[in-house]
RNA sequence: GCGAGAAUAGCUCAGUUGGUAGAGCACGACCUUGCCAAGGUCGGGGUCGCGGGUUCGAGUCCCGUUUCUCGCUCCA
């Protein structure tokens, strides 16, 4: 584990030292949790996301994509749950340095009492036999009523402080109910915190004509709220997707390990609508495809593997999670939930408009049910560099650094470079560049020697080294030397776009998903 | 947010009981070599995270602060 350790803050230099990721404001001491990606990072990261908007909307007619905007009315996030969901009174125990939930230590108290009443019961149940009234005997029993009345009371009082967002009443609660810290036992706690997970800002100018607004902490209620839009507008028949790249923002308490919790993040996200009934289908259906979509990449079958949700969230009726190994354990990258169709009937509660699909093979209106899959770019990308991160031992006492990329990731497809920088190399192989930038992204170099410039693309993942050489002049022939089997091939230069695309483009790695 | 540790050149680090800042690699120019890192010469780059304090004098001691790493919750 130490090692594995080890080998993420290797990643994480490597990240840095050749312009894949960096930290936020650096100059200025940095931002926490906030990452900026370098000129490699950003190549990479947009070839991720080229591999999953085309998989999704090029290869399925059913599909299609939006760009909602970032901010978005605030109701939304009332409708969606996530004003109240993403409100959490924290409380921490002082002696175990344990931090809980207020509003759950509460209702495990509450629950307390429920467990007390059941006991009673169960005891008399078994006192009296098939003769007992349940209901007689909570009547009459005075242990039963004394516990629900307090029950009662400490419901009313709970429900009262949750209501009035009254967190000094939230915490007397917890001293009243004399509820310990399950680690340390003691009743030590500090006060109770709220903490909102949603950043906000002020849209409108003056300061009396501005409104609250939200920045998304997801992308997927921008598809919601355009369901009628697009499903009008594109004509689209149930079952359909609406697919979204975009930005989203959460203020998280604790937001650490890399690029792996982010305040600002990218999503991926697919919203598929179906009808109520089938949606458990669609959701096997979706986890099927969305799996095969990331092994087709090559990172090994063996790193990828689904985590079931026991624990659902409040708008889920099935859950699923595709996680990747990364140096630190197995870790989600991509969620498939059955959202059922709690979004769009909330919307249409919260907005008075019908949001219903017509369906004429039933001859029937409903409110669609959805299945998401939803892609952290971020991660996805960590993944990526995770897993591709080799250290290869070379030769007798070398090793060499090599990101073994996916082709059609890889930010630089080819560096083209002259074996001496004299007898006019050079300039054949910047002639060589012109004929491939305009399909590929492509890079010079003639600086050191011709192993270390390997090395150097070796280090960004660069598929494919092409040398200019003496030959080169005579018959334009060019060596190709391939990134993870160093070993180099003969070819005539005319041969490059050709050889380069059959390796880099997604072509060949959809139609085995199709 | 709470607790523990860390911060010196782009990177990895050295820097003695407090006495004016160093190495290797990397980077740039030139020369040389030419198919898998580590040839030569010259050069650029640090107010030692930031702000106070103690001291004749602070990279070094003290306090605060920021960022990072590790634990405690949540999630894409």
């Amino acid at each position: 584990m130490a090692q594995q350790e080890d080998v993420f803050k290797k990643i994480v230099a490597h990240c840095k030292e050749y312009g894949f990721v960096f930290p936020s404001s650096e100059i200025y001491d940095g931002l926490g949790a906030v990452y900026d990606y370098g000129q490699n990072g950003v190549e990479l990261k947009n070839n991720i996301k080229r591999y999953w908007w085309d998989a999704m909307v090029k290869l399925n007619e059913n599909i299609v994509g939006i760009d909602s905007a970032i901010f978005m009315h605030p109701t939304i996030w009332k409708a969606s749950g996530h004003v109240d969901a993403f409100n959490d009174p924290l409380i921490d125990n002082k002696d175990s340095k344990k931090r809980y939930r207020a509003d759950v230590l509460i209702e495990e108290q509450i629950a307390k009492y429920d467990d007390k009443i059941a006991k009673e019961v169960a005891k008399a149940a078994k006192k009296f036999g098939d003769s007992f009234d349940k209901e007689k005997f909570l009547a009459t029993s005075v242990h039963c009523q004394e516990h629900q009345a307090k029950r009662d009371a400490l419901h009313a009082r709970y429900a009262k402080a949750m209501n009035d967002n009254n967190l000094e009443e939230l915490r007397q609660i917890i001293i009243d109910e004399e509820i310990v810290c399950p680690i340390s036992g003691t009743k030590n706690w500090t006060d109770v915190r709220q903490f909102n997970l949603m950043f906000s800002t002020e849209m409108g100018s003056t300061a009396d004509g501005s409104m609250k607004i939200f920045l998304r902490p997801e992308t997927a209620q921008g598809i919601f709220v355009n369901f009628l839009n697009v499903q009008k507008t594109g004509r689209m028949k149930i079952p359909f997707g609406i697919a979204q790249i975009g930005k989203a923002f959460r203020n998280e308490i604790v937001a650490r390990q890399f690029i792996f919790r982010m305040r600002e993040f990218e999503q991926m996200e697919m919203q598929f609508f179906v009808r109520p009934g089938e949606e458990l289908k669609w959701f096997e259906h979706w986890k099927k495809v969305r799996l095969n979509w990331h092994k087709a990449l090559g990172m090994g079958d063996e790193n990828y593997r689904y985590h079931d949700h026991d624990k659902l969230a409040h708008y889920a009726n099935a859950a699923t999670d595709i996680e990747f190994r990364m140096p630190f354990g197995f870790k989600e990258v991509e969620g498939i939930h059955s959202r059922t169709n709690f979004d769009l009937s909330q919307h249409q509660k919260y907005s008075g408009k019908k949001i219903q699909y017509f369906d004429p093979e039933l001859n029937e209106n409903y409110v669609p049910y959805v299945i998401e899959t939803s892609i952290g770019v971020d991660r996805m990308f960590l993944s990526i560099l995770c897993g591709a991160y080799t250290e290869e031992v070379v030769g007798d006492n070398d090793t060499r650094v090599v990101l073994k990329l996916p082709a059609v990731l890889a930010p630089v497809k080819a560096a083209i470079m002259p074996l001496v920088k004299k007898d006019g190399l050079p300039e054949k192989a910047r002639e060589i560049i012109d004929s491939l930038k305009f399909d590929f992204n492509v890079q010079y170099d003639e600086k050191d020697s011709i192993g270390k410039r390997y090395r150097r693309q070796d280090a960004i993942g660069t598929p494919f080294c092409i040398t200019v050489d003496h030959q080169t002049l005579e018959d334009g022939t060019v060596t190709i030397r391939e990134r993870d089997t160093m070993e180099q091939e003969r070819v005539a230069a005319s041969e490059l776009r050709n050889i380069i695309n059959a390796k880099t483009s997604f072509t060949e790695l959809f139609k085995k998903l199709m």
